[in-house]
DNA sequence: GATGAATGAGGGTTCATTCAT
DNA sequence: AATGAATGAACCCTCATTCAT
């Protein structure tokens, strides 16, 4: 994750060719400029500025206002997913001898923590406020609950089907609402992201929605 | 060229004293200003003109564009609330001798009703959109689930397991994750109330819901 | 011809109402301004300054450059052509008894003084230059031979034709020959008004344009 | 992403060397955009697009914005020039035992052909746009009427006077009247080239200005 | 000689807000 | 209380021009 702007001289004393490293540091300004201003707010100028760079350069670049805009949400929205990945491996827990339920409740923990982090709400509420002006803006809107959480506890159930432990038969279904229902209750009790959630509510979350599953789902 | 309806006070023929119906006038101009752009994008100029009134008269009423923005969030939340109280009168299907999962079925289309309303959806991107900035906005941002329609809910469950037909132990809980899965899907699948919702999907988002709640709790 | 743009405090002591003063102002400093420098050369910004006015106070009055520009065209070609109305009562050698070649001469210098006039030319040079751009120009890219003057003529060669010391059958086609010829000799030895024209060369041009009708048209 | 179509010099592969090639390519493109924008707003930016060109490829050519400008009308004026030598030829119509009436009208009709042409038309509003603030451009103003037309309605005029059909003293100053008179009322019908002549009303100014130049000269 | 990237100044336009009536 | 006129700051974007390769 370098964000040095300054033209980097190689050590054969070359001044450096085109530089991507302005654009890449365009793009971080714009995105930290878009997520903390809104779209209208943002003011062009200003992440010139932020990214040390000429306006008229952040024109050469991206052509105009909305362009850079997209290409910001785009280019956070990977980063986003890339920054979670880690969290997204799907082997851990699985075959936890674990039961069931506390198995749910860590991985509604790990949605949580994924949709609350600082920036990712931003993201979500920038996309949000400006959808409805931005068509393309939808698949980004669309990521709400990102996929590859979904497909997790796709394989979690799946497999604790196979073990008998649990019955389900639409695992896909079942998946989309359980993390749907900690999203929703995440986002709604933390305003979108906008306070903290205390350890307790996200506990309580957790805790209530793997119940409500344990308790349709165990055989 | 004057247009008020307000009665004149004053015998000489001053117009003067106070126009509460242009205060009106102002707020449903901002309302729909505010809703069609955005905080930013909306400028006085528009609402003042939409509500044919100059734009001193504004901030005579409200002092200044953000004040004016709250009060206008604010009475729309009302509008929007009292639009739906006819849907939200509990007894009627209570106690229908319906099978529990129709009811929770019909209730869930009436959730989706109310939440995927043109102007209710407008409003709830707004609020997202402006809540980081504006505080005052949180009490609208924790309305995503309008109370009405949880306590309903609260009632139906109640009623029903008073009947033997279910078995909820904690109703308002219940309640709150039956009404949260539901938005949240119906938001997620119109993308924040942005494109129409089609039946189908409508259908199968409140029957999948009913479905899980019914094979947690029936007895 | 007021030109003073300071509200002007009436005897009553009123501070003086909506004030049609500015807008005279800025109309003057467009022109000056579009004559000088041409329609994209001019800066609004500059036509304000000159105009002692703030800039959003032009596009309160004016909308856009573009209008501004139509009305300040529109207020020099009458301002041009009221300056020059003394100049162009009919009336003062028609019944001259000078010879017809005299009264000719005569007249066209009258047409010269009126074509080279220094706001008249830049006029001109600046309706040319963008009546490709501006079809509202296309009046006032007509204009370019005054229709007083023409009439003025027909006048003079009637009276003259009805003396018997011509014959000019068709007076209006003739009238606009004998401007047509000296308006382009005129705008072409003063580069459209350019450069000033010589005394002896106008009157070159008027002799010989005289010459050519009396040698056409005298009896 | 090379696209010169100019032969390289030098052995190793570099290209180098003066391509002349590129000068006119950037040439005919600052023609056509400042024939179709006017001068300021035509751009560097698109005349270097125009001419599949660097920019600074331009500057490296021309200099600044003002030289390349003033290059550029000087070469479509030669260019103009050229196009209509074929038209000039003098030999055509001047043994033609036709009138002298049916001479000059076809000779006028030559005129308008020459003036009215639409890359001429658009030199012409351009010259006289910038000759104000561009001195050098004088000698292209002072080519409203083209020299080689006049020579050529000199020799015209002289070979009837030597036939015995007309009676012209100073062919020059005659064919130079004669000449204005089509500019001007060609000018000015068609807006300075800005809308197309009708053939009627073409007719009808060569027909007028014949009728006038043998009443006077006619033997 | 030619390029792509970069610049600073300035373009027209619109904003939220206030003054004078 | 209500208005129309006025303001200064800021917006997005484009310009002619130069630097570094």
């Amino acid at each position: 994750m370098r964000t040095d702007s300054a033209p980097r001289r190689g050590a054969v004393g070359r001044p450096a060719g085109p530089q991507p490293a302005k654009r890449q540091a365009i793009l971080e300004a714009a995105v930290a400029v878009f997520l903390r201003e809104g779209y209208t707010r943002a003011s062009v100028d200003v992440i010139a500025d932020e990214a040390r760079v000429s306006k008229q350069t952040v024109y050469n670049h991206f052509g105009d206002k909305q362009r850079l805009f997209l290409a910001a949400v785009e280019g956070e929205r990977e980063r986003v997913a890339a920054d979670f990945t880690p969290d997204l491996e799907p082997e851990r827990d699985l075959g936890g001898a674990g039961d069931v339920r506390a198995a749910l409740v860590a991985f509604g923990h790990r949605v949580l923590r994924v949709l609350l982090d600082e920036r990712a709400s931003a993201l979500r509420r920038l996309v949000i406020s400006e959808v409805a002006r931005h068509p393309s803006l939808r698949p980004a809107c669309a990521d709400g609950e990102p996929q590859q959480l979904v497909s997790h506890l796709v394989a979690l159930l799946t497999r604790r089907t196979e073990r008998g432990e649990l019955d389900v038969d639409d695992p896909a279904t079942v998946a989309r609402q359980f993390v749907a229902l900690l999203v929703q209750q995440g986002l709604h009790q933390s305003m979108y992201g906008t306070r903290p959630l205390p350890g307790h509510e996200a506990a309580a979350i957790c805790e209530k929605a793997a119940d409500l599953f344990v308790r349709a789902y165990r055989r």
